[in-house]
DNA sequence: CGATACCAAGCAAGCGCTTGGTTTGTAAAT
DNA sequence: ATTTACAAACCAAGCGCTTGCTTGGTATCG
């Protein structure tokens, strides 16, 4: 299953806007304007320009602005516990299904839906409690899928550190990467995981 | 040189604010909040009202609500700087100079500074293009310091990784844990600096 | 014809910051 | 020891602007 009919699964029981529809395109201006400015700093003015609409007609699709916040948060989680699950559910071995879900998950934070990921990292606090809340249940049906590898490379002895603690750990240093890791440069993403692997001491 | 004479130092240079002053305490206050609600989401007059003044009166101490940003910034890097360099001057060998900088960084992201260290990590963007490029480059003169460290480690074959790589990765790792870690736990600071240097692969 | 998508206009509230004047702390002059 | 002088710290009021969002009406299309 590639990326593109995981996608298709997702947009047919409607846990993900097409990205064609005129929802899917509001929600992708948005998650790049909430990324490059912070969602704070965005207007609803910003966002009805880089769709072509006026700032007011805005509302007819969703309710609020923090709604528009929370559906980029919501269908990010939801594409990305899909294209975890796939990318474990191929690897053979539980290094190498750490190796997919690294780099499954450097790709969500570089690439095509690396906006709407970074959103999803750094605009929490602007989600009201009641929506963080939900939007943190979400989040850990998929982290769930590393518990279960690293607790194995853990009992296995390949993994001396905590699963727990080695999951929050990476956490951290892969969203991090946003912020310095350019696709265009000379290192590539099979390349950066290859060197999260090597700094957990599990490649020789 | 223990914390508070390296912050005596710094305070008689007048790169950091005391704390007990008028500006050392609006720094503090600024800190709790732009952490707590982000910088955007903090008004004037939130922070007037925390430190018992008026909002007008904020604007005798600093010309825009942007310079207490940078200054919050400014200041917690100079302590942080020198806060390192103690650290890794006091420890023997390079393995036990990069746990030392392992732990003075976790303490600054989750001991007193820690709410000017999340700051320094997270309102990044708030911050004009220009002063972004001056506190850079303060940042570039401790970073300097890691690189060296885990330069040794390459060369002698204790870290496989690419030096910069793994002080990126760390760089996210660390600072990530002020969304999850707190020190009231039952896992200490120590501990969990210990459980870095396993993830790392540097303590059997 | 009815639903969906949009526009034009603007309201009420909140924002950063300014202004003009008063209090407070300090130190030299009497 | 008291007065004088002056700057630093602060208050009360509010200006001009931007914000998220509402309203009432108009195209568009199956």
């Amino acid at each position: 299953m590639n990326q593109d009919a995981i996608l298709q699964a997702l947009v047919a029981d409607k846990l993900v806007s097409a990205p064609g529809s005129a929802r899917g395109r509001l929600l992708k201006e948005a998650a790049r304007l909430f990324r490059d400015d912070g969602y704070e700093r965005t207007t609803v003015r910003d966002l009805a320009a880089a769709v072509g609409i006026q700032s007011g007609s805005l509302f007819h699709h969703f309710r609020t602005k923090e709604a528009i916040l929370k559906a980029v948060m919501v269908e990010t989680i939801h594409l990305n516990t899909a294209l975890m699950r796939a990318a474990v559910d191929e690897a053979e071995g539980d290094r190498a299904k750490l190796r997919a879900l690294i780099q499954a998950e450097l790709e969500s934070v570089n690439g095509q839906t690396g906006e709407a990921m970074a959103v999803l990292v750094f605009e929490w606090r602007s989600l009201s409690v009641e929506a963080q809340e939900e939007v943190l249940q979400l989040r850990d049906i998929y982290e769930q899928l590393w518990l279960e590898v690293l607790g194995r490379l853990h009992r296995s002895g390949e993994v001396s550190a905590d699963p727990f603690v080695v999951r929050r750990l990476l956490t951290g240093s892969l969203s991090w990467t946003v912020t310095w890791f350019h696709s265009g440069g000379k290192m590539g993403l099979s390349e950066l995981t290859d060197q999260v692997m090597l700094s957990l001491g599990l490649i020789d």
